[in-house]
DNA sequence: AACTGGTACAACCGCAACTTA
DNA sequence: TTAAGTTGCGGTTGTACCAGT
């Protein structure tokens, strides 16, 4: 068996970090970069396993952080990336600058997920949700398929067309025919992309989502 | 003023992916 | 080729803060 990453030795700090450590790291870095996380916290003289001063740089200390509330814009992106990525949240957040996968995450989580859900919109797989409070027929519900009570067949579906949202997350991206998934389960997600050269598999997820953001870019915000 | 429930967000944990020897 | 080590990701938790009572 390995041993873990950080090893949980007594001493360390947990919890929130404080000012000084916070100048430490960030002094730190400055001076050698990021990057050696494992050696980073003694060489730093931080109490903390390199795991935490990785997360704490990345989501708090980076100069190039945006805080603040997610613009209409960016709630519109995510909710459209997320319907194209799913729970992929560095990559979504790669799309958004200034933004971490964990505010991503956390937005999506306390704002976004409700407000999905208050539309009557399954956040999981942005499909209008089984009637609950007729919501759905206010929605126009294109899904006589969708909303079958029992994970039957839609279910298997439903994992089908994940896999191949996936797949085709970037080839389709281009494809001037629309996606058939996200469009049709949110009527107005647009998610007319286009297609580019066959991408080496290491460049696939980047690619993908960078011609989406083209794409999106070029569409009025729906979701609000 | 004290309590309670809900919300937002920072941080932790476990694991998978990746890298290196 | 593979085992060990490292990094990064996503799910989850802890807690500070706020509004309502």
């Amino acid at each position: 068996m390995r041993k873990p990453c950080c090893e949980k030795k007594g001493g360390m700090n947990k919890g929130a970090w404080t000012k000084q450590e916070d100048q430490k790291l960030v002094d730190y870095i400055h001076k050698h970069g990021e990057g050696c996380w494992r050696s980073l916290p003694q060489a730093a003289g931080l109490l903390r396993c390199g795991k935490s001063c990785r997360l704490r740089w990345v989501n708090y200390l980076r100069p190039d952080l945006k805080r603040g509330n997610f613009g209409e814009d960016e709630e519109d992106l995510i909710i459209r990336l997320h319907a194209l990525l799913g729970n992929r949240w560095s990559l979504i957040a790669g799309r958004l600058p200034g933004r971490t996968d964990n505010e991503v995450k956390n937005h999506w989580n306390t704002h976004l997920r409700r407000k999905l859900m208050q539309m009557g919109i399954d956040p999981n797989n942005h499909r209008p949700r089984p009637a609950v409070s007729g919501l759905n027929k206010s929605l126009g519900s294109n899904s006589s398929s969708t909303c079958k009570p029992e994970n039957s067949q839609e279910e298997e579906e439903e994992e089908e067309e994940e896999e191949e949202e996936e797949e085709e997350a970037g080839s389709l991206l281009q494809c001037s025919s629309k996606p058939k998934s996200a469009t049709s389960f949110l009527p107005d997600l647009n998610l007319e992309l286009t297609i580019g050269p066959p991408l080496i598999e290491e460049q696939r997820h980047l690619s993908h989502v960078e011609s989406a953001q083209l794409s999106f870019s070029n569409f009025p915000t729906s979701v609000s």
